[in-house]
DNA sequence: TATATTTGTGTAACTGGTTACGTAATTTAT
DNA sequence: ATAAATTACGTAACCAGTTACACAAATATA
C-alpha cells in the first residue's frame, strides 16, 4: 500500500487490519479447497481440542487469548457442525466440558495435509522476506506486555513537552508568580503560616539577599513553577530546596523533575555539600519526586512549619 | 502468546489479528488521551483530507484501501462531529465532494503534536526490536499481490502430492485400467474408434512387441494416469506419445506433467530424436500441457483418428 | 438517438471479534 | 452456617470492517 509510506507508522494499526484481513480471507478459501468444513476462526479453538482432551469454554479462552463469549459462540457453530460435543461437569455444575467428537477427530487427521500445506507456502513466502513477520509480531507482542503502547506514547509527550519547558533565574517580574503559585498548593492542603508570607512577599529579601536562589520554569514563555534554594546557617546543612510549586495547568510535562534537578545543579555549582527540605507524607507526587531525586529521609531536626511531617536531605558529590 | 509457539506459522492470521487489536485498542486511549475528539478509525480518511482538497468518497476509499461503504459510513459519522462537509459536484450529480471544515483543520493542527509522540514511541520500539515489523509487512504485502497465499498453497498441495506419485513400467495387472482410464476420457469427449479398440484391448501385441512402452502412474499404489510412447514407422518421427489418460479423481498432482516428463526421459533413453503427438484443440488442458512439455504445433500429417486436429512435435536433444 | 454499460453512492445485512450484564454454582471469610 | 466474593458461562448489544444490492447519473455503443 502506497498510502502507509506517506502517513508513515501512526497508522501502524490500520496496515496490521488490512494485511490481517487478506491473509484470514485467503485462510477461508483453503479450508473449502481441501473439502474441510470449518472455519478458519475455529481453528484455534479446534487446534486446542484436538490433542483429545475435554476442556471447558474459560480454558480454552485462556489458552487461545480470546474471551470467553468468543469461545462460547465458536464451539456453538461447531457443535451445529457435529464436531464437538459438551457434557456438564458432575463435580462442577458450572463447567461445561467441551471435546471433539468422532467426526471431529477425523477432520482433525484429514486436515493434517493441508496444514503442512500452509505451513510450507508460509515459510516459502518468509523464506523470500529479508525481515521475519512472525518473529517481529513475537517480538511486538513481548514489548507491548512491557509496556502499553499507551504508556509509551505519555512518556514520549512528556519528553517532547519537557523539551518546551525552560528553567531560569528569578526576575523581578516573577515575583507574583512565586507568590501565587505556592499559596495556590499550600492553600489547598494546608493553611499559609507566618513563614510562608515572610518568605512568598518578600523574596529579594528574605531569600535572595540571604544568599539563597530561585529558579522559575517557562512554558511558552508563562512561569508555570518555580522552586527556591535557601541558604542556611546549620553546621549541618548548607541550602534548604524549599517553596517548590508547580501549577496544576502544566502537569505532565515532569517540570518538577526539571526544577529539581536545576536546584541540584546550581547547589553544587556553588560548592554545597548537601540539600535539606521539609514537607508532609500526604504530599505523595512530591515525597516520591525527591525520592526520585535522590533525596532520604532524616529525622530530628526542628522545624518552624506546622506542616512538617517529614525531612529529607540529598548528600551531593564533592 | 505462548500458544502461537505451540500451532506454528498456521495461525499466522490469529496472531496478526490480535496485535492489531491490541494497537488499535490503545490508539483509541491515545486520541482521548489527548483530547482529540476522533476515533482511530477515522484517521486514514482525515489524513488524505488533511491536506484541504475536496475528494469523492471512492476517492477516499481507493487511497486508503478500504471499501466505499466504510468511507461513507465514516464520512457521516465525521460530518455528524462537524469535522468535514458534504457537497454535490455541479458537473457529475453523482459526486459527494467531500471536505475538512474549519473545525477539522482546526483539529488537524492540533493533532500534529499527537502524531509525532505516537511516532516517537512506535520508532522506540522498533529501536528495540531486531526484526523490523513495518518492513516485513510491506514485504508479505508484496508478496502476496505477486501470489496470493491461496495459490501458493495449492502450488505446496500439488508439490507435496506430486510427491507420492509414482511413475513405472507397464505390468499385465494394469491392462484393465490402461484401457479404462483412456475409455473414460474418449468416451467422454469423442467415441471410440476402432484404432482405440486395437491398441486398448490389447496393448501387449499392439504397442509393447512393436517396440513401444506403456508407463503408469500410482498413487497410494492405485493406477490414477497411463501414457504410451508408440513406435512410429516413419522417416520423420521415432516415437509417437499417445493414449495418455488421467483419472479425473487424482487431478491436482501434476500426474499429466509426470507420466509426461517420464515418457520424454524414456523415448530419450531410446536414442528418440524426436516425439510426435495428435490431439484436438477442445481439449484445453491437455494442449497447455503439451505446450508445458515442449511441443510445438506441426501441420499437414495424415492420421487414422477422426478426432485428432492438431499435432504436436518435441524435438529431443541428441 | 436510444440503449447498454460503467461509475458514484447509500443502505442493509453479515462477520468475527469485543464488552456489559445476568445468573447459577462454588469457594472464602466471618 | 451464613454472607460475600469469585468463577463459569450464556445472551445481548456493539464495533469496524465487509459484501450484496439498488438506484441515479454519466458515458459508451449500436
Amino acid at each position: 500500500m502506497e498510502f502507509f509510506n506517506k502517513t508513515g507508522k501512526v497508522a501502524l494499526g490500520s496496515r496490521l487490519r488490512m494485511l490481517t484481513e487478506k491473509i484470514t480471507e485467503d485462510a477461508a478459501q483453503i479450508y473449502r479447497l481441501y473439502n474441510v468444513d470449518m472455519q478458519p476462526k475455529w481453528f484455534p479453538v479446534f487446534y486446542v481440542l484436538s490433542v483429545g482432551e475435554e476442556k471447558t469454554i474459560t480454558a480454552i479462552a485462556k489458552e487461545i487469548g480470546h474471551s470467553h463469549p468468543s469461545v462460547s459462540k465458536i464451539i456453538g457453530e461447531m457443535k451445529k457442525k457435529g464436531l464437538v460435543t459438551e457434557k456438564k461437569d458432575k463435580a462442577d455444575g458450572r463447567r461445561n466440558m467441551v471435546s471433539l467428537t468422532k467426526k471431529g477427530l477425523e477432520i482433525n487427521t484429514r486436515i493434517q495435509d493441508q496444514l503442512t500445506d500452509v505451513n510450507t507456502a508460509i515459510e516459502a513466502i518468509s523464506a523470500q522476506t529479508t525481515h521475519d513477520l512472525w518473529k517481529a509480531m513475537e517480538e511486538w507482542e513481548y514489548l507491548l506486555e512491557q509496556q502499553s503502547l499507551l504508556s509509551r506514547v505519555v512518556e514520549a509527550h512528556k519528553k517532547r513537552e519537557a523539551g518546551n519547558v525552560v528553567i531560569v533565574d528569578y526576575q523581578p517580574k516573577y515575583k507574583s508568580a512565586f507568590k501565587a503559585l505556592n499559596e495556590e498548593w499550600i492553600a489547598r492542603w494546608f493553611k499559609m503560616e507566618a513563614a510562608d508570607h515572610k518568605s512568598l512577599d518578600h523574596p529579594e529579601e528574605n531569600i535572595l539577599k540571604k544568599g539563597g536562589h530561585i529558579l522559575v520554569a517557562l512554558y511558552n514563555d508563562e512561569p508555570v513553577g518555580v522552586c527556591a534554594l535557601i541558604k542556611m546557617d546549620d553546621p549541618d546543612y548548607d541550602y534548604e530546596m524549599a517553596k517548590m510549586a508547580v501549577s496544576p495547568k502544566a502537569q505532565g510535562k515532569s517540570i518538577g523533575f526539571l526544577l529539581g534537578q536545576a536546584i541540584i545543579a546550581k547547589a553544587t555549582s556553588l560548592g554545597a555539600r548537601n540539600i535539606y527540605l521539609e514537607s508532609n507524607t500526604i504530599l505523595k507526587p512530591a515525597i516520591s519526586l525527591y525520592n526520585k531525586l535522590g533525596f532520604k529521609k532524616v529525622t530530628g531536626r526542628a522545624t518552624p512549619y506546622e506542616r512538617c511531617n517529614i525531612q529529607m536531605e540529598l548528600p551531593l558529590p564533592v
